[in-house]
DNA sequence: CCTGGATCTTCCAGTGGCGGGAAGGTCAAG
DNA sequence: CTTGACCTTCCCGCCACTGGAAGATCCAGG
């Protein structure tokens, strides 16, 4: 199948199925025209890399998801420990995310929004209160 | 003040200050030696960047807030304004986050983490179930 | 048979926000 | 006078694509 089917079938556009075959995360068939041509197991691979990538797995876990994915003699512990350190690092930024929601949140509840300049998130940034430790976080 | 200090006070990597001049954020002015030499203003303005960008903002986002900062016309409406826009970015992103980060919990609960090939995370991504609409999230 | 539009190909450049490292100038201490 | 710590500019690389140019190919209609 040409690579439109393909990437419709998938949900992947056409250029990010290019770009990974490019990285060798695919390797599509040629017809005799040089048209990639997908088979089944291609189209199997690309919806479990559109799967892993919606899931925030990085290209490279992809890879190694993909490898075990097709290794019938993988162990289960092999892909829980590929998937627990991207939990990992998504609790990580999720800490991030909410310590900066929560500042950021407060400054924009105590500011007026009017039309006068006097302003507690300009405040915040310019370090205002900083030293003595008065800071919201 | 020559970038080492500047960067020591701000907090800032000095390539990341003089990224921040490339762009056209900060103008330090310039010893007879070409040695960049940081003001106060210089500094304050780097101290603005660096809690800026700690608390996510944008470049561009930082680039219009230190406008305002700038500016003894500005009202809190504008500040609010851009930082509400950053808020709902925060808040996309965290909706986005929390749920693989549900996903992928789950998918990891239910994953024995043994030395046999079974395993709900690899079957997830490859589509299993997707159909029927028993897809977990 | 020709034309035109859709699809395919490759290749190059850009995104954001820097970081690494090369090649070379400058400065202060010993 | 040399050493080593600074400073400068410049260019490449990162991640995971995305956009666009230039050109080949395919197919349907006239």
């Amino acid at each position: 199948m040409n690579i439109a089917i393909a990437a419709e079938r998938c949900g992947l556009p056409a250029k990010t199925i290019r770009y990974y075959e490019d990285i060798g995360l695919v390797r599509p068939d040629r017809s005799a025209n040089g048209y990639r041509d997908f088979g089944d197991a291609d189209l199997h691979k690309l919806v479990f890399l559109s799967r892993a990538r919606s899931l925030g797995f990085t290209i490279e876990d992809c890879r190694a998801l993909l490898a075990l994915y097709e290794d019938r003699r993988r162990t289960s512990a092999d892909v829980k420990r590929v998937a627990e350190e991207h939990l990992a690092r998504i609790d990580r930024k999720l800490a991030e995310l909410e310590s900066m929601r929560q500042v950021l949140g407060q400054l924009v509840e105590r500011c007026h929004g009017d039309e006068r300049p006097e302003c507690p998130i300009i405040d915040d940034l310019a370090g205002e209160g900083r030293e003595p430790g008065t800071r919201l976080a």
